[in-house]
RNA sequence: GGAGAGAUGGCCGAGCGGUUUAAGGCGGUGGUCUUGAAAACCACUGAACCGGGAACGGUUCCGGGGGUUCGAAUCCCUCUCUCUCCGCCA
């Protein structure tokens, strides 16, 4: 959610930070402003009768105290307990209506986004590591990993249907060591802490970070007499941790990681990402979330994609860092990088983490608030998050960036301590 | 799953229709005293919103929502959560 006084005050900044992302929401910004004006005139005259009401109230006490008769008053004090009563339905619409329109507007981006219509406009920041020469023609993970007999589309479609995937083996084993690995560096190197959520969430929790209420159809919800969805990404219950909260300014910023599997419906086919582990209704995920202060987020921003990077150059995985354009960015972010691995089958980099800065939109959305002891008031905290790295994705990358012409793998050196030294894959 | 008891400020805890602007205590902050500290004493001690340049003033908040009433922390309904006992269970 923006800041309602901001986008009170800025119109036209508002305005033109939303053209910049394709959206046109002159109309909704004047709807907002007409109720914001309702709404100021509505609470100083609702306030003004609370207060005679409290002022009545305390006449009828001291009249009973001495033994008098304060009947007298009622009938005023009814008519005007009619009027509050109006006025607070009147004001309850409005706002409704304003919340509601709050809820829908996306954030701003930031000044350093670069201006564009899509992921066309995306620009390189940054790049690791040279892709290999291969002296055969590299397979696909997806032909590689069930040759192998490590990966297996079939049996998983039987017991779950299109896009499940099972692992078996080496291919479980090193999935397993990705986790691990992964979240060695960030507790140990990068002074995250390691957290375990619920894998499930309420709606409360999602509206904090911004996929509910527009994003229903993405997720999956938990049929029966529960309102809880399956998590899409360890971001909901690691941001929400401290919704609603007002968290002490000196232990900021909060630093938290977590593994866990992440559950998208995404309806809709995309070609050959289907076939592989690339797009899945299942995936796992380890996620990198922090609470920041405002002054500071820019840089934490800037640190969290350094502690995702690293988890590429340990794996000696070559990948480019770009900034998304305002057109591509998600809804929730004002700056986003993507990391992207090289994948020789594709002969293209591919989306591996996505590391972005929410500002105040989501704190301000679950109530994440700080405030330094003896200065001053609660504020609104900045939140943001990235993946360190999307395992299953990770995972593809090895394969087909360490495959060798007989279909063997070589296990990646920071690897092989998390799998019992094993060296190769298939051999 | 069954039976029962609860939810009050940072924490503990009183209040059960109108001097509650939420008693009292603990904790915290500042001060007095002291060479220093402790103790004692004094003062202050949350959040949201509205008006205001600010100082400040006002309204709301006793788990959430709804109702009864001139007036609700207090009465009623409902939801959520917590605790105790029983059953089941990794």
């Amino acid at each position: 959610m923006l800041d309602p006084a901001f986008v009170r005050d800025h119109q036209d900044e508002v305005k033109r930070g939303l053209k910049s992302r394709g959206l046109d929401a002159d109309g909704e910004l004047e709807s907002l402003a007409t109720l914001e004006n309702r709404r100021r005139r509505l609470i100083p005259e609702l306030e003004g009768l609370k207060r005679e009401q409290n002022a009545a109230g305390d006449e009828v006490a001291r009249a009973k105290r001495q033994g008098k008769d304060a009947s007298g008053i009622f009938e005023a004090n009814r008519q005007r307990a009619q009027q509050i009563r109006q006025l607070s339905i009147e004001l309850d619409q409005v706002e409704q209506q304003r919340s509601g329109l709050l809820m829908s507007l996306p954030n701003l981006p930031h000044a350093s986004v670069p201006i564009g219509k899509s992921a066309a406009d995306n620009q390189v920041v940054r790049s690791w590591g040279e892709p290999r020469q291969f002296d055969f023609e590299p397979q696909a993970h997806s032909d590689l990993g069930p040759a192998l007999g490590i990966l297996d589309f079939e049996r998983a479609t039987k017991m779950s249907g299109a896009r499940f995937s099972v692992l078996l083996g080496a291919g479980a084993r090193m999935s397993r060591a990705l986790i691990d690995f992964m979240l060695d560096l960030h507790t140990r190197e990068h002074g995250y802490t390691e957290v375990a959520p619920p894998f499930l969430v309420n709606r409360a929790s999602l509206e904090g970070t911004g996929q509910l209420p527009k994003f229903e159809a993405d997720l999956f919800k938990i049929a029966g007499d529960w309102d809880l969805f399956l998590i899409p990404t360890a971001e909901v219950p690691l941001t929400n941790l401290h919704r609603a909260e007002i968290v002490d300014g000196d232990t900021l910023p909060l630093k938290y990681v977590a593994y866990t599997p992440c559950f998208r419906s995404e309806a809709g086919s995309y070609g050959a990402d289907v076939r592989g582990l690339i797009r899945q209704h299942q995936f796992d995920k380890v996620e990198l979330v922090k609470i920041t202060r405002p002054e500071d987020s820019y840089d934490e921003l800037e640190k969290l994609t350094l502690n995702a990077e690293e988890v590429l150059k340990r794996l000696g995985l070559p990948f480019q860092t770009v900034v998304l354009s305002t057109g591509d960015m998600g809804p929730t972010m004002a700056k986003t990088y993507d990391l992207e691995v090289w994948l020789p089958s594709q002969k293209k980099y591919r989306e591996i983490s996505s590391c972005s800065n929410a500002e105040g939109f989501q704190a301000r959305r679950a109530s994440i608030k700080f405030k330094t002891a003896g200065t001053g008031k609660a504020e609104f905290a900045h939140t943001m998050n990235g993946s360190g790295l999307a395992v299953g994705r990770t995972l593809v990358a090895i394969l087909e960036n360490y495959q060798q012409k007989d279909g063997s793998v070589v296990v990646p050196e920071a690897l092989r301590p998390y799998m019992g030294g094993m060296e190769v894959i298939g051999q």
